[in-house]
DNA sequence: CTCCATACCTAGCGGTGCTAGAAATCCTAG
DNA sequence: CTAGGATTTCTAGCACCGCTAGGTATGGAG
């Protein structure tokens, strides 16, 4: 058994290149174009070996991805409101929400809009999306029962999409933001 | 040439067949349980008669249902506008936009969520969204450039979602209404 | 050198959206 | 009333999807 460490270290490093695959594929084409055989052609392997790595297939390599995302947007969060507070702590994170799923829409996808199955989602998944909405609910000073957070955050999904969607004129961005740090920060 | 009304009466009812057994096939198991082979069974005959209806195929009809759904939406915001103003308006329309969503998940996701390509979708289309973007300017009195109405839409649209996605505690909805309506009725 | 566990691949299932071309039907003109 | 042509409908199949059972190769242990 002295090659156990090295099949692990193999194990996790075609993970990765699994994951890394999928991520680019989604970026470059969307989620519909990441299909497991071109998953299974970019690591060099057929098919049944993603099995073998994701039991769950596609909707758990999605998952996984996802969840790394959760991590990201968090550190981004927090590098945002930094020292800030009020108004200024609000429209940071604002920015930082939206910059990333401008930058990132089927990453933002994965983690928000494709039913993930929030409810049953694995406990890291939930612990890492907790994560970010308790930096939303500290940057809004929210010390209610999370409502605001919650109508917060649900401006901002939605202001994210129908951006992501063509549907809202791009040049009236800042000041979207504006508004929306405006009517938040009290 | 008689039976040339008869026929397009024949055409009409068969297009209201299968976008009615679209709509009832997604309210009740999702878009990606709507096949073609299940519309055309639907309707009694086989699949490439859909294609003489609906040449776009399954995007053109859920294009279709989409824009039936603008329509709908509309004719609500406007009862629950009725004669209110202020606060009571937005409280109004919010209610209406949220219990729409809530009532109907898949018209909505047809109407908002996939992507049906907004900024080139038919006129129609582009018409009837509009028709309901103006109908929410109004509620809110929104003088100025729009930005309040689009991160107002926004706002809604995403506790839409997030709410659908069973992301957000269902008896807080309420809440959530006052919150918003506080924030947006100035 | 043999055996066996592990890793991997071949081949295929049932499903999807969509379509070319054959077959059936219906209306019109003679 | 019938022959021909336009229209409608169906049969059959393509290329793709996610996924998996079962056979094959490989490499380390005894």
């Amino acid at each position: 058994m002295a090659g156990n460490d090295a099949r692990q270290a193999r194990n996790a490093e075609r993970r990765r290149q699994i994951l890394d695959a999928a991520r680019a594929r989604a970026d470059a084409a969307g989620w519909e174009a990441v299909t497991t055989r071109h998953l299974a052609d970019a690591i060099g392997y057929t098919q049944p070996v993603l099995y073998g790595h994701f039991p769950g297939g596609k909707a758990e390599i999605m998952r996984a991805v996802a969840l790394e995302g959760f991590a990201e947007l968090t550190a981004l969060f927090n590098k945002a409101v930094d020292r800030k507070s009020g108004r200024r702590a609000v429209e940071a994170v604002a920015t930082a929400y939206l910059d990333f799923a401008a930058a990132h829409p089927s990453l933002y996808e994965a983690m928000f809009v494709l039913p993930i199955d929030a409810r049953f989602a694995s406990d890291d998944s939930e612990a890492e999306l907790r994560a970010g909405f308790d930096a939303l609910t500290r940057a809004l000073g929210d010390g209610a029962d999370g409502s605001t957070t919650e109508v917060f955050w649900g401006a901002l999904h939605g202001i994210s999409l129908l951006e992501g969607a063509g549907r809202m004129r791009p040049e009236h961005r800042q000041q979207r933001i504006r508004e929306l740090a405006a009517r938040f920060a009290d």
